[in-house]
DNA sequence: GGTGTAATTGTTAACGATAACAAAGTTGTC
DNA sequence: GACAACTTTGTTATCGTTAACAATTACACC
């Protein structure tokens, strides 16, 4: 019996204020919730409205308004966890606010791309849009982009004068390395990101710091891309580390890796390499992916809270959008605070 | 320098018109292409559009032209790897074709949350919609609801009278366990989906058809419900049953779950019970996430191009959508060929 | 009962584009 | 050179809503 898209035309205002014996702006007072409405006119309207199963057309209502109730998220590698999250809890918070989100990803941002995007969005009449810049360049490239809505940035660091929400990496990395520290290890080595992400070069920084403040030496970091693979083959080079005196004299008891993937990787090396995690060696990741709970053994590791940037981004970008004449010389900058988990990876199994 | 949001109203169509000593409606011409404007005419306008950088405005556009160019996607659990991906597919072939796309998502698609989701499409004008419906009840209900807008449902199955698009879930199953039969064992068991899913239930399908064929023993099923965790519990339950004679008879030599993740959890339940994989027991997954080739050892499951999906959807909503005088009668069924990925967790490694 | 104020409703004009039709201007043919 | 047919351009109406303002009605108070 379901018969989708009927083709008679849909009810319009003039349509319900004809039915109830009213003006049409009458019924949009209704529809909006204006006070100064007699009970009565708005109970014959609301009848109306439900006998014709009528629909404000939120085109109409934004040219009229000029107002699109719609935001732009423009995002990279949308498939992996990290992202993938972000925009969830963008899209869900943004949703709850009354905005129609659209989202623009594709694999890299290039300035290139970016430019592309913001236009995309720009030509659909949205209202303002989170950029998620994870990369140095795309950060720097938003900041000296035009566009003609308001833009907040999520992992574009808060050097820029653009409004912007991260986790605290820095602080992620040390909590990872002050926990292997204290589990007695002399010192952590660590797989990093690409150098030229944001985030990569804050957990490194992190690592860094930490390990100078416990006076421990400093091993030269490995880089890789956050793939798995990446993670495989800086694991194979350090596999043959463990257990020899390194040339700076620290041995290889424990590695930080960047991402949860990474660290995956490296545990694949050392598993066929025989090197025993985490009796030789303790891993630690970054990220928390679902998966990291299961792998051989569970991985110890930082949880962002994705759900929690999402909500925080779109609150900054409303206020930008809504907030008429807020005080806006302060450019806000929003940090989240990442949480270490701790699982067998790091820690002695009990026998 | 950059100084984004001017308070300047942009430049609208009657301003390029006097600008270029034409009306407005010639200038329209030109941004649509219409042939018929004289090479000088067009050259003039260009000019004074790039001049004041105007922007057609879609919302204006959309309201006379009654047509969006907005399309909707409503889609559960887009933090994994599946929905995610198929999302992402969907939303670029969509900006291919020159459509706006807005993502619904939520927890899990009950039949109150999607007529929500349609709602709020409904309301935002979107010309049609590719519904993610993996649960049975959610592919029921979304026969049952009335939309004003085509609607293509994505894992929904082929049985009902909506156009589909889906991976041949039962193939990609058959390809698993004849695999593993090919492998020398005797029967495969398997940790399926939670059976309300369609995919579980033609994952399952699949299995006992194949076994079936082969003449094999049909071992009970074990039910998890795609995460890691309930693929560890029946890791455990399995464990126990490793070398042992089971009561029809049949060895435990070889498990297909029905997904990574779970294949994740029963690894991890196997490792912990001293079940070595793959020479004791042979594990294969499905989905073919990016961390399964650095499993434990490395995992035998099944790709889907999720790619293709989107593509096809899309396609498929559009045929709806432009294709006006098409034959409208037979309802389209597109089906995906799986690839089955084949690792170390089903072949034994060499030595 | 007149008057001022507030509450309620209606009328008309945007919003910024496309659609439909009308009006010029060109070209070709006999 | 007249007429038809086709190009090219302009005018006006329209999409469905909200904004601004006008008009009416109700009520309180002197």
């Amino acid at each position: 019996m379901p018969r989708p898209a009927e083709e008679t035309r849909l009810p319009t205002m003039a349509d319900v204020a004809q039915l109830a014996g009213v003006s049409h702006q009458t019924v949009s007072r209704v529809l909006s919730g204006h006070p100064n409405v007699r009970e009565v006119t708005r109970a014959g309207v609301q009848k109306a409205i439900d006998e014709l199963g009528y629909r404000r057309n939120s085109t109409a209502r934004a040219l009229a308004t000029r107002r699109t109730r719609t935001l732009g998220v423009v995002a990279a590698d949308t498939t992996l966890f990290g992202p993938a999250s972000t925009v969830a809890g963008l899209a869900e918070s943004a949703r709850a606010e009354g905005y129609m989100v659209s989202t623009v990803s594709g694999r890299a941002l290039s300035r290139l791309s970016l430019t592309e995007a913001l236009k995309h969005l720009g030509e659909w009449g949205v209202e303002g849009a989170v950029v998620i810049t994870p990369q140095r360049e795309a950060a720097a490239a938003l900041f000296e982009l035009r566009h003609p809505f308001p833009v907040v940035t999520v992992e574009g660091g808060h050097d820029l004068e653009i409004p912007s929400v991260s986790v605290d990496q820095n602080l992620g990395a040390r909590l990872v390395t002050d926990h292997l520290l204290g589990c007695g290890h002399r010192t952590v080595w660590h797989v990093a990101g690409p150098q030229d992400w944001l985030e990569a070069a804050a957990r490194m920084a992190g690592w860094r710091a930490a390990l100078h403040e416990a006076g421990a030496d400093v091993p030269p970091p490995l880089i890789g891309d956050w793939s798995p693979l990446s993670g495989y083959r800086a694991g194979q080079e350090l596999a043959g580390r463990v257990g020899r005196r390194g040339a700076s004299g620290s041995d290889l008891t424990a590695v930080f890796a960047a991402n949860d993937q990474m660290a995956l990787g490296i545990m694949r090396a050392f598993r066929e390499a025989g090197v025993r995690i985490p009796v030789d060696v303790a891993i630690a990741g970054f990220d928390d992916i679902p998966e990291a709970e299961f792998f051989a053994p569970p991985l110890t590791t930082v949880r962002q809270d994705f759900a929690a940037v999402g909500r925080a981004s779109i609150r900054l970008l409303l206020d930008r959008i809504e907030g008429g004449d807020r005080d806006r010389t302060a450019i806000p900058h929003h940090v989240i605070e990442p949480q270490l988990i701790v699982r067998g990876s790091t820690t002695t199994p009990v026998v």
